[in-house]
DNA sequence: GTCTATAACCTGATAGAC
DNA sequence: GTCTATCAGGTTATAGAC
């Protein structure tokens, strides 16, 4: 009985403690990144004391780690399964792209800025858990474009593709304090870039 | 004479301590972000002692205005007389605009993810800085292209726009973690896309 | 498991000698 | 102007009661 409650611990009313401190951490580390973050802000999120954070996760900077594993894992690991793919064509797997990467951003706007941020405050820890340098020279995306545009260097496509979908959220933060748009309008905004992105990808390979 | 050299510090063979601290907490700042920045490290860095740095700039936040707002004005300057220039064309505009950031960020490849961190961290300072939400809206840019393609909000060509020249920066930290590329191949990955962006944006406009 | 109290350390800032 | 020494406050982490 006590081990059931154990075994599913999301699906009941009540989350467990661990749980309650490891959804404060993603939530306060995320928005203020690691520096910035308060081991007391994380404690004061979760509701519950401070000492709890180092009986579950010993230290800051372990249960920093977990967070930024789960994080870099979203970040990267949406679009991995799509540019492997040897089955799809290339305009499927731009929409695919596309709308993955817009779906999942739009539920958590602050993930680039903070991966990217943090990546640049310590590259070590990113290039032991990601393996980029294996995945992407060899994957069916990166074949398909050196075969329709031999000219240009897949590279250059890519960055153009993934910019079209993140680059909008890493500059949010700017359109939002400067009053051009509000979240409902960028939200808007960004599901009409979701159909407009294949054309516009289209119209670079031509170019 | 006193007054000659304080007059001409900088085109001097040594630079005055004020700005000896300047430099540094500009590399310091700039890499590190606000928050993970030790007025130690700049100190070290500028080769002086940790009080001279209270006795020029009172305080790790005063130096840190000083330098977000150099920042800033380096960020956004650039592009701003460029996009409300009503003399040029839309074309000739996107090329200015892609060789003036290239040409700049190549030469302070972290600004871009610098400033976007901080605006996010204190959207307020930025707030009462950069209009931009009066500047943008009414430039010649946003009304020629709301001209060339007014089935389309300008935002959204001007996110592709600058997204191709300021994302690749963003992402740097990735492709160098991941040994992607080198510092001189991106460097001659950017210099190809100064050529390149002007037709991507074209043929995204007729698209 | 959870709390209070506190230790141990770090960081920004200042006092005061030179 | 520049330095050494130090303070005051904040932050992470732990000890120990419950």
């Amino acid at each position: 009985m006590a081990k059931k409650q154990q075994e599913e611990p999301k699906a009941e009313r009540d989350v467990s403690t661990e749980e309650k401190i490891l959804q404060a951490a993603r939530k306060v580390f995320t928005q203020k990144g690691y520096a910035a973050t308060r081991t007391r802000d994380i404690a004061a999120e979760a509701g519950i004391n401070l000492a709890l954070l180092n009986y579950y996760f010993r230290s800051k900077e372990k249960l920093f780690h977990q967070v930024m594993a789960e994080n870099l894992q979203q970040f990267f690991g949406i679009i991995a399964p799509i540019i492997s793919d040897e089955q799809t064509t290339l305009e499927t797997k731009v929409k695919l792209i596309a709308e993955a990467y817009i779906d999942e951003l739009g539920q958590h706007p602050d993930l680039p800025l903070f991966v990217l941020s943090e990546i640049r405050n310590d590259p070590e820890q990113f290039k032991t858990r990601i393996p980029i340098d294996r995945l992407l020279p060899g994957a069916a995306l990166f074949r398909q474009l050196q075969e329709r545009r031999p000219d240009i260097h897949p590279m250059q496509f890519i960055i153009n593709m993934l910019g079209m979908c993140v680059f909008a959220f890493v500059a949010r933060p700017v359109f939002l304090a400067a009053g051009l748009t509000t979240e409902e309008g960028f939200a808007a905004m960004m599901e009409e870039r979701k159909r407009l992105i294949p054309g516009w990808v289209e119209a670079m390979l031509k170019a």
